[in-house]
RNA sequence: GGGCCCGUAGCUCAGUUGGAUAGAGCAGCAGCCUUCUAAGCUGCUGGUCGCAGGUUCGAAUCCUGCCGGGCUCGCCA
């Protein structure tokens, strides 16, 4: 049940009555009218702009429109206040029943209350972390899964058909160079000293299992092979070791992948069949590739630059700056090339909306993709791409260095163990993503309201320590969903109360909102003042106790208290679901 | 130099895709606190929304130009 939804076509209904009477033209494009909530309770419930939007395409003035919407609205009887203010507002004020309405339709729908209606088509696939299997994960790479598992689960809940993948960067020079650095641990394991790891090799103790795994599996056979040899079998076991390590990690986090995409599946290896070339020659049929000269870049001298002729994908012609190479000067592909290819085989397995989620470094690269997205889907799919900005990781306030050269850095495995998984996912998610955020490791475990995991957390642990308590207080009263939704609930009128109540009943829109804008931190943010609503409703009850939950001497009264709880800690669960954080009994 | 992102209270950030008098937390100030088990509550102070133009009934939001910060710039991924 969304209110903004039933006023909406209530007041398109309006809309079409007074043009039936003549009274405005046919046909008005109502594409900018709204109705939403207002910011000032002085105004009312509801407030639409259509008076405002609509006026000069009817030929008249806006408070001459509001005039006759506002006789029109009023016909409704579940409007108790239709009014004009400022330039053309119309503001609404809803009998108390119809939250109280809202209310019901939010217990008897439990945690589906705001989930929007089924949408088979588009499928949208949301990419996210896909981070190079070369080692373990950074804090970094932690705000990226976190934020695209939620934006996967917030699209989920409002009702789209979506599918969370992980493409496998295992193609390019560094799984080689992975490859080496596995292939000297495995010396290792077989007794070697090895030294120091050499400059451009991969320091970190995490390859050593993967050399133990290595001398279990072949003893010395492998050792005085030639690299090319080897290197094929070892980067294979490193890789699997990598990703096992990585999915080991994003589990610790909660977070799952449907399907996990091998960048070296698009190429001629492995009984593959060359899915890059079929994609370079299918835009090259489409004159959309061409071989032609890039001018330098402007500025910035470069010693290195060579003019030369080169295979180039037509991306201005979708929007980018300067056509693309799709071939490296020894002749493989470039990344782009393989990431175009990889994108074209998402649109070919039916998804036609498709979400990126990167890291912020890789801003320069967004239109190139979008560009590529455009003509291998013959504009017929769309790429968003979410940039996730960097995290500063502190310890009560001091920045804590994170030193990657001697490969002694925090991984996102360390940050999750020390803090737990809720805290890292709220966090990561209480921010926007493209601003940069601060994750304090000293804040996150605080049990203070200082600390927004907890605060939220609290919250809903409270409503379920408000039961525990009704229950002890009157052993013999039902408080099932199915009871509690038919208690009277005309007794809500608390100022703080009816603020709660408007909370809920903006929630499905809050929903909507955030999935459209692909931004899960609303949802966050949501819950985070849902809470601090009711954790002051809460302490009101300590000067007025006719405003407490449970009340001793009235069954009547804490029935529909309860029932409001119930509601709130619903929509909590909700929220704390689509962001992936546990919502506790109890806070012991 | 080109492109992208950011700039909102002393600090950290929201701002419902163009709405009404720009909000919250922290800090500061003033009270309260033997609490429906609970790690606090209430109120106050605080603003040239980086700057300057433009678009329109209306701009923190859209457009242009500057200023400042970050990222990025063929053969890294």
């Amino acid at each position: 049940m969304n209110l903004f939804e039933i006023y909406s076509a209530r007041l398109h209904a309006a809309l079409s009555t007074l043009a039936e009477r003549g009274a405005l033209p046919a046909g008005l494009n109502l594409g900018r009218v709204v109705v939403e909530p207002t910011k000032d309770p002085a105004h009312g419930d509801l407030a639409t702009n259509a008076a405002m939007v609509l006026a000069k395409d009817a030929g008249t003035n806006p408070r001459a429109l509001a005039t006759l919407l506002v006789e029109e609205l009023s016909k409704d009887p579940e409007i108790a206040k239709a009014e004009i203010a400022g330039p053309g507002f119309i503001n609404l004020t809803l009998q108390p029943a119809v939250f109280t309405t809202v209310l019901k339709a939010a217990i008897d729908a439990g945690l589906n209350y705001g989930r929007g209606p089924a949408k088979p088509e588009p499928k949208v696939n949301v990419e996210y972390v896909s981070a190079n299997p070369t080692g373990p994960m950074h804090v970094g790479h932690g705000r990226g899964a976190v934020f695209g598992d939620a934006l996967a689960s917030l699209l989920a809940f409002a009702g789209h058909n979506v599918t969370r993948e992980y493409y496998i960067n295992d193609a390019g020079a560094q799984v080689d160079v992975l490859a080496r650095s596995a292939f000297l641990r495995y010396r290792e394991a077989l007794g070697e000293d090895i030294g120091a790891i050499p400059e451009g090799l991969y320091p970190g103790d995490y390859l050593k299992s993967v050399g133990e795994t290595l001398a279990k599996a072949h003893g010395p056979a492998l050792k005085d092979k030639p690299e090319a040899e080897w290197l094929p079998l070892v980067r294979k076991v490193a890789i699997d070791g990598m990703m096992d390590m990585i999915r080991d990690d994003l589990a610790a986090l909660g977070v799952v992948h449907e399907v996990f995409f091998s960048e070296r599946s698009l190429q001629a290896v492995d009984g593959n069949k060359d899915a890059v070339r079929e994609t370079i020659e299918d835009l090259r049929s489409r004159d959309l590739v061409y071989e032609g000269r890039l001018p330098p870049p402007k500025g910035q001298k470069d010693e290195d630059w060579e003019d030369r002729e080169q295979t180039l994908f037509r991306a201005t012609q979708f929007g980018d700056d300067v056509d693309r190479p799709l071939l490296k000067s020894d002749g493989s592909y470039t990344y782009f090339a393989n990431d175009i290819a990889y994108h074209r085989s998402k649109f070919m397995r039916g998804f036609t909306e498709m979400i990126d989620v990167w890291g912020a470094d890789h801003g320069g690269y967004v239109k190139r993709m979008q560009a590529a997205v455009k003509a291998v889907t013959n504009e017929k799919g769309a790429l968003d791409v979410k940039l996730c900005q960097l995290v500063r990781l502190l310890r009560n306030g001091e920045q804590v260095r994170m030193s990657k050269r001697s490969g002694d850095f925090v991984t996102l495995r360390e940050v999750i163990d020390e803090v737990g998984r809720d805290a890292v996912r709220f966090m990561m998610i209480f921010r926007k993503n493209d601003a940069t955020l601060d994750f304090d490791l000293a804040k996150v475990v605080e049990q203070s309201k200082d600390n927004p995991v907890f605060y939220v957390q609290y919250a809903h642990a409270r409503c379920a320590s408000i039961f525990r308590q009704a229950r002890e207080a009157f052993p013999d009263l039902d408080l099932t969903p199915v009871t509690l939704s038919q208690a009277d609930l005309s007794i809500l009128t608390d100022e703080a109360e009816v603020g709660i109540l408007k909370s809920i009943a903006a929630y499905p829109r809050v929903i909507e909102a955030a999935a459209a804008a692909h931004e899960p931190h609303r949802v966050a943010f949501f819950v985070h003042e849902l809470a601090s609503a009711f954790h002051s409703l809460w302490n009101k009850g300590k000067d007025s106790p006719q405003l407490r939950f449970v009340n001793q001497t009235d069954r009547k009264s804490t029935l529909a208290r309860l029932a409001f709880v119930h509601a709130v800690r619903s929509v909590l669960a909700s929220g704390l679901a689509v962001a992936g954080v546990a919502a506790p009994e109890e806070m012991r």
